[in-house]
Order: C-alpha cells, then sequence, then structure tokens
DNA sequence: ATCGTTGCAAACGGTTTGCAATTCG
DNA sequence: CGAATTGCAAACCGTTTGCAACGAT
C-alpha cells in the first residue's frame, strides 16, 4: 500500500464522490495506532469517550466502507464476533488463535501460499482472499493448563 | 472414527451420563445422510417437517454436544452464519468457498499440514484445530462473472 | 445549497436461556 | 422415580436500517 494513509483514503473516498469525515478520519487513525485488533465496540468506546458523540452504526458503516476499500481486514474470532487491522505497509499474514487469553500470533508462510494458489487451479477455483486460522493456546495458557 | 456413528454416540453420552433421545438420534442421521454442510435452520425445517415437534434450542443444543464430543465440526460462511458436517469416517479437510453460490469444495493437502504443525511449534502454540478456508468464485460463477 | 453522513433507536437474525412439562433409563 | 431433556417464548448481542438533523464541498 501507499505512504500516507489518510492520504490514500480521502483520495478513494474523493474518487468515489464520497466525504472524509471527522468520524471517518478518527476511525482510520485509532486502526492505524492499534498494531493488533480491535473490535467494532472498541472502537466505539474508545472514541467516544475521548471525543464526542459517535455512534456505534457509524463503526459498522466505516469499518465496511474501510474493508471495501481494501485498506483494513477482518478476523473472525471462535465465538463469532470479529475485529479489524489495517493493511497499510502490512504484508499479509495468517493467526494463531489463543482460546483461552484470544492472543493473535501472526505468521505467514510463502509455501503454504504457494501451495493455496495451487490448489485452487486444481479446482478452477478463483481465489479471492482466505482466512487461515489455527486455534490453539500460547505459550502463557498451555502452560497454565498443564499446571492445574 | 468408529463404524457405527449412532453407537459411538450412544456409549459417549452414556459416559458422561446423558440420555439418547428422539431428537438427538434425528438430528445425528440427518447430518450422516447429508453428506454436504448443513445449517441449524436447515435441521430444523427438515426434521420439524416430516416428524412432530422440534425446538430450535434443541437443534443448538444438540449441535454444541456434538461438536464437544468431537463428532461434527462447523464452518463459518462469509455472512457470519454457520454450517455444520459430521465428522464420522471423513478425513479432515479444509474448504473453498464461493462467494456467489456458497457452493463449497474441500480440499486437503498434506504437506499444508505439516508446515502448520511445524510453524506452531516454532511459536511455541499448541494447536487444537483450525480453519483454512479459501473465499472466491467456483468455476461455474467466475464464468458467469467474465460473461457480464 | 446539495448530497452524503451522522446518531438515534428500532428492527433484525442467529443463538441462548429460564422454566414448566416431558421423557429416558 | 429422578435427573436430564425438551419446547416455548423471551432475552441476548452483534450488526443493520430508516429517518430526521447535520456537515462537507
Amino acid at each position: 500500500m501507499k505512504s500516507n494513509p489518510q492520504k490514500v483514503f480521502q483520495q478513494y473516498l474523493e474518487s468515489k464522490g464520497l466525504k472524509l469525515t471527522r468520524q471517518r478520519t478518527q476511525i482510520l487513525e485509532l486502526l492505524l495506532e492499534a498494531q493488533t485488533h480491535v473490535t467494532p465496540e472498541q472502537i466505539y468506546r474508545a472514541l467516544g469517550a475521548k471525543d464526542a458523540s459517535l455512534g456505534r452504526a457509524t463503526v459498522f458503516r466505516t469499518l465496511h466502507l474501510l474493508e471495501e476499500a481494501g485498506f483494513v481486514s477482518k478476523i473472525h474470532f471462535p465465538d463469532g464476533t470479529s475485529g479489524y487491522e489495517h493493511k497499510f505497509s502490512r504484508p499479509h499474514h495468517d493467526h494463531m488463535i489463543c482460546v483461552d487469553c484470544r492472543d493473535v500470533i501472526e505468521f505467514s508462510n510463502a509455501t503454504i501460499e504457494r501451495l493455496q494458489e495451487r490448489l485452487s487451479r486444481e479446482f478452477e477455483f478463483t481465489p479471492l482472499w482466505h482466512r487461515h486460522e489455527i486455534f490453539g493456546r500460547c505459550k502463557k495458557c498451555s502452560l497454565q493448563k498443564t499446571a492445574l
């Protein structure tokens, strides 16, 4: 992706005849600062707290917008809820998710990516994106578990 | 997994002090017959139709039970809803999901599986299960799309 | 001024829970 | 018989939507 995220976002909006509002700027800013995954509710609380009003609906609407624009990606937690992370200058990666503490470890593996491409071709499937999530326990939690 | 699913289920229930009821039998039966993924709602409708009453709640409760027992696995559709498939004598596999027609293609690749194990070890992560879903368009739908 | 955007609150859809009636073992 | 299970309807919770007020260009 390009250098200045806010700039890129603005250009994107412009090209679609959409407007850059305070809320949109703030939400993207928060996403950029938080280097981990953030839930819609966290965004709502964080921004509603510091600054003036921000509706939950706006959070979801903006997140959709950003996702569609390809600026953020969504991850699904085991309980069905979701989190978002920005994609500016972050290479593609997948996740290991701790079922106990919800901690997320990022990983990426070129061989796996390549195999996916090949498999898709085999099935004459046109891949758009994928989700590769390994659920289990992080080091800390698995130690805690065996200690019991 | 073992030979007779219903038997295995019964044994599982017994070992936990639980009971084998008409509803539980029917739901497992339906899952075994349907070789694809089935949604809770589909189960509710199919069984509520042919036989007498069956509550939605029971469907969910039974599905949880079966999942916890390791007899079925859940898959998440792009829209957030879920489907279930039984695991009796079906080898592990992952999914390619068509974003247009929701069709599901199953795939499995030993190399990918092995790499996952290795990566987990690297991060001192104890894997329990994983979800590897490739979203895109199946042959049919991608042809339709380019035809426009 | 003009459209897009916002906040609110009500609607939604899938999933869950409390409870009295029922069923399995 | 007694504990587990069921169906029902209400509760839930994350997400979406309709709408009148608001704000960016």
